[in-house]
DNA sequence: GTCTATAACGGGATAGAC
DNA sequence: GTCTATCCCGTTATAGAC
């Protein structure tokens, strides 16, 4: 597993991968340094403290991923389908390396203090609002409160099987996996649909 | 915010507490001493390392309610529905306490390692294989893997709205909070019950 | 830009008196 | 059971030579 580029590149895939298998805190500068074979002071030089690489790697990964679901959801004309919505979400973000930056982005997700501070208000602000309009237009009728707790429960979906993507195959006696992602979207997109729309059946059955 | 309760409990209650709000690395033994207003080394006298306290400190709180999950699937009789089913696995670990026990289980829910070391492999195994068998019955001509997929996207749903529960008001202007617990759980039963039922229906559409 | 060496600190764990 | 004092280790970060 030799990371090949030049020593920045180097240290910046490597923290990935390894934030991602261990954690952040479970990581230490030396584990980073050693697999990619840099110097320790490299890390100093190039991002300056352990807390300003973890934003690095970030960053590196969440733009692109939110600059896909804007694009996606623009492709998909001014009323796409909650299908739509749904997959313009979840592709681009299980579209990322495998072994190294989706177990990053599950454990990212999932730590209430790096979300809100590293990913929701410096990244997320905005592509979470194009997704909440988008699915109150696609869903004429449903509560705003329905809707956002729908998003709630698709966000949580998608980081739990990313932040388990490596132990899958172990609880699941083999059945799941990641590796198979286009299916996977699908999969994802067909169950989180339905509950959308079952907000909105409710919702209709109670006011009628 | 003085624990209450003999020195044993009060180390238990103040480790829970700061492990759900900080995490596990991010909690020194002196921070939970300090606040339990107990000597540091009375950690190591009840409990020999800070690893076996989180492991009392997860046993305590996992026990009681995979047992109350597996109560109420016994009493919803032989053949409970996909409702009954959500009912008993969502509304028991919904139940502990919101400021400590919700954050920590969603916290060790979303770690990949502590998740199977913890919980999969000592509390969870029977649990799991019950609930599995019950969604099976519940709905015939369901595959197996889109039950599995299904339970997945359940866990990750439940495990995000523990994880985050602080900041959920500040991440939805408000609308969502997790103090109303009996309708976050009528929710997320509606909207996961008809996720599962939309993957039987797509599988006789396709078998028809 | 890259390296060696080291400073400065906080952590978990323990010995031994009471 | 409880406390004080301390050991020993790994960590991040930096100083300064090349």
């Amino acid at each position: 597993m030799i990371e090949s580029g030049d020593t920045k590149t180097r240290i910046l895939d490597t923290a990935e991968r390894l934030f991602g298998l261990k954690g952040y805190e479970n990581t230490s500068l030396r584990d980073i340094t050693a697999e990619a074979q840099v110097n320790l002071a490299a890390v100093n030089y190039h991002f300056h403290t352990k807390d300003a690489l973890l934003d690095a790697v970030i960053a590196r990964r969440v733009g692109p991923v939110n600059k896909r679901r804007l694009d996606m959801l623009d492709a998909a004309g001014p009323d796409p389908t909650v299908e739509q919505i749904l997959t313009a979400f979840l592709e681009p973000v299980l579209d990322i390396g495998l072994e190294s930056a989706v177990p990053l982005v599950g454990r990212i997700l999932s730590s209430p203090d790096l979300f809100l501070d590293r990913v929701y208000k410096r990244h997320f602000l905005v592509v979470s609002e194009r997704f909440r309009a988008a699915m109150i237009r696609a869903l004429p009728g449903a509560p705003v409160d329905s809707i956002l707790w729908g998003l709630l429960f698709t966000v949580g979906a998608m980081t739990h099987m990313m932040a388990l993507s490596r132990i899958l195959p172990e609880i699941t006696a083999g059945v799941c996996s990641m590796t198979d992602r286009p299916s996977i979207v699908a999969r994802a997109v067909d169950f989180l649909a339905a509950g959308f729309r079952a907000a909105v059946h409710k919702e209709l059955i109670c006011a009628g």
